[in-house]
DNA sequence: ACTTTATTTAACAATTATATTAATTAACCT
DNA sequence: AGGTTAATTAATATAATTGTTAAATAAAGT
């Protein structure tokens, strides 16, 4: 609950129970429920969480009847991603020495293609 | 100052403070001192958010008589940027819908090129 | 040895975050 | 109307975070 929304979006995905929700939520859309079914913590805790992520900008909630169906809203963590892409090239140019320095000598200075050094997607 | 990394991590880059030390030290390393400077709080809780960017991974400092040189240590970062990559495909494919949505009728159905739909880099 | 410089740690106060149980709201069903 | 279901809010306790000032460490300069 920043005011910054940088800070906000951040500070919500420090949790684990609130990423574990929205690793839930890129499945599908849910109610606050069976987000909760998973979890061994009360519901109101689970209710807060997403309030939480919901300010935050991560997630939206719109009412149906007595439910209230959770969904992804992706802007923020676009924002978030996009803001520790500042550092990409610093650790491009860092890996970039690296395998520089393993290939020395042997075909140097061949021009090499940036980027997909990401590591692959895990679980949580 | 969390267990799981991924958490420490976000909960480090929470902090607006702790997120322009990085943005500072993406320039270069820094003397304890020398980072300080642009911020108005004291130095013990400057000293305190280098730890937590330590101790979360972001950055390292090592000894020089009674200086301490930081620098970035992306891993951590890139762990984060990786968490945060497994939405991508579920962003991009919202992007594409609605892409595909304002060219309806043009050319519709010809394939379109994925990625490089992220936000450029913005400060702070 | 004494002082200065750079930084960290200790002690403390204020704020914020998280979990729990109990109470409340709100819509549906009969 | 009365009861059930889904979810949120209130009240409360506890823990973590952040900042401040004062004290401690540690190396360098004189």
């Amino acid at each position: 609950m920043e005011a910054e929304p940088l800070s906000a979006t951040f500070a919500a995905l420090s949790d684990p129970t609130r990423r574990a929700i929205l690793a839930r939520l890129v499945k599908g859309e849910a109610l606050v429920g069976e987000l909760a079914d998973p979890f061994t913590i009360c519901l109101p805790a689970i209710s807060r969480h997403l309030k939480v992520l919901q300010q935050a900008g991560p997630i939206e909630r719109k009412a149906e009847a007595q439910w209230r169906r959770c969904a992804l809203n992706p802007e923020s963590l676009i924002e978030a991603a996009s803001w520790i892409d500042r550092y990409s090239d610093f650790w491009e140019s860092r890996f970039d020495a690296l395998e520089g320095f393993l290939k020395f000598e042997l075909n140097s200075k061949s021009p090499r293609i940036r980027g997909q050094q990401r590591k692959p997607k895990n679980d949580n």
